[in-house]
DNA sequence: TTGTAAGCGTTATCAC
DNA sequence: GTGATAACGCTTACAA
């Protein structure tokens, strides 16, 4: 009906109080009397009554908003973790703005700015690369952050992550298990730290049983190009009995390339897929996968990033979750004869 | 460094003009002398100014962010088409902010009304029933919207969805021109008019061929429901020689259950997926699918929302758009037992 | 316990 | 073409 939002005075002015008075009824910034508070809560309730966070956000200058910022939004994985923060702050009053840098760094820059001008409470962000130039801009505003799966170096805020050496090593371990020893590791790409750590995680624990080294493949990190690359590697070397994906995409590249080139899982080749996801499950083969804690992930970051705005001025915290290995149908012993198999063409 | 954010008078002093003429520099809201203009732009570079939307937003009254209130975020198609609105909005100075109803009445007003006491600019919602009992609290705003994906009955904004009828025919179409007759739809629930005019679709294409009427099985919005659900109907009933998924939730379901029930696709049962992903192509047997136009829809939210916000009186566009289908190996001719075989257990 | 008033940063209106 | 000034809705000292 009316065109104009009702303002905290239309309320004061039906409930027959101040302005002053509607406010601290609405926050509980201070006591009132409680046939007052129940006026005013009635006229609020009569009007319909919704505090125009503007005028708040002008006063208080820290506006309820949480701003996360992503590399890609159509990957799962990093929807799965704005989907986790989501829920644990739907309910405490805050709101949640999303932008995706699209893996790249001068995007990255311009989004975050964009964002920072709301002067949100928190920020939450999955930097594009490890060398998070942004971090300066952030910094400079002092709104507290959390850096999450990609941690940069010297890190100066909260990070949350998984152990990614031992999501590697897990990985690892039950392909040695199994009897692998000639692996193939699909890689997204050796300049982001996670991916390295998990590398790492999968070379020491292969070295430590005297396996010999395995192949980093960087498939990149989109599901064609990834495909592609793991096809043609198929193509030019001799197979391997076992592939361990470190990505969701490198999943599917890996899936794709062997579908392509008509090989069968688990044998000849058994896969390790990365993340979690329905359609691993759904599957006449359904994958072994490292599993990580996505929604224990969330909460992490949502609780780290509440204790700042809160005011805790302990020094950066940096959470590590484990990762899970879900063993199904997609990796068995090697077959006697794969040990020695060259790709036939 | 300062502890404060730069406002508009710091760079004003610093150029030594007015806030005014700032303003109008910043906007190009009004003609300002250039070489003042350039001192105004050098000034608020050197500063790092960024403008406080909370400022502007109580001057104007509309912030430049667009709410997006979808049912769940852990369904990769409505974070895909958060994606794609995303993608159309990020250069044009908007920001988006995000909830999820979870599927639930309740929560979809609450959230909503959460969103909108930031006055946004514009609205995207795909509600969670045909009722849309919220449609009352947005249009009480004033702030436009568009309707998505679930289209109420007698709406009264914009609206853009597939052509679910014809989605339903083609997929109906290829399975007819198959060969198949004896068909399962696996549905997620009938109460939502999308999913129904799939249905209809269907079951028109397949009347008018004068093929028996399929079953509609409802599944439900979850994958494990949804597996169960259709694990237990092959338990129970003769088999389909083709099952027709009509979500991405259903089409898992569907490959799910059948990969419990060791059944192979195509033979002796076909499948056809609904939605496009990565997953879908990463197969030994890749999945015929019926493709949502996915970037095509998050454009069209934006154009009309944009020309609505710009002014746009015009009456409601309801813009459908259509599906594809993509086949793949996931379909094939029954084989001529199919046609009477019995569950045999 | 309640009312009053200042002020947050911006933009729009008006003089100049 | 530019500068002063008021106003947006809210919170929060401070006064009553």
């Amino acid at each position: 009906m009316s065109d104009k939002p009702v303002s905290i005075r239309d309320v004061a002015e039906r409930a027959g109080v101040s302005p002053g008075t509607v406010s601290n009824v609405m926050n509980g910034s201070k006591p009132v009397n409680p046939a007052l508070a129940a006026r005013v809560r009635e006229a609020a309730r009569e009007l319909g009554y919704q505090a125009d966070r503007a005028g708040a956000l002008l006063r208080t200058g820290k506006a309820r908003i949480i701003a996360v910022l992503v590399p890609d939004l159509d990957n799962p994985f990093f929807t799965s973790i704005v989907s986790a923060v989501e829920s644990c702050l739907s309910d405490q009053g805050y709101e949640i703005i999303v932008a995706s840098s699209n893996g790249d760094e001068a995007t990255e820059q311009s989004r975050l700015a964009a964002m920072l001008a709301w002067r949100p409470a928190g920020l939450v962000v999955i930097p594009c690369s490890d060398e998070f130039p942004t971090r300066a801009l952030i910094e400079r505003t002092r709104i507290p952050y959390v850096v999450a799966d990609r941690i940069t170096r010297d890190p100066s805020a909260d990070t949350v992550s998984v152990d990614n050496v031992n999501a590697g090593t897990i990985g690892a371990q039950h392909l040695l298990e199994l009897g692998h020893r000639n692996i193939l590791v699909a890689a997204s790409v050796l300049s982001l730290g996670n991916i390295r750590e998990r590398c790492a995680g999968i070379a020491e624990t292969l070295a430590r049983a005297g396996a010999p080294e395995p192949t980093f493949l960087e498939a990149g990190n989109h599901f064609e190009r990834a495909a592609v690359r793991i096809f043609q590697w198929l193509e030019e070397n001799p197979w391997p009995t076992a592939i361990l994906a470190l990505t969701n995409f490198t999943t599917l590249g890996a899936l794709a390339a062997l579908a392509d080139r008509q090989i069968a899982v688990p044998r000849p080749i058994s896969l390790i897929g990365f993340d979690d996801y329905a359609w691993m499950r759904a599957r006449a083969t359904p994958l072994t996968a490292i599993r990580q804690p996505v929604p224990e992930i969330g909460a992490a970051i949502w609780a780290r990033l509440k204790a700042r705005i809160e005011g805790d001025t302990a020094p950066p915290a940096h959470i590590q979750l484990e990762c899970s290995l879900k063993v199904r149908a997609s990796t068995a012993p090697p077959s006697p004869q794969d040990g020695i198999s060259t790709n036939a063409g």
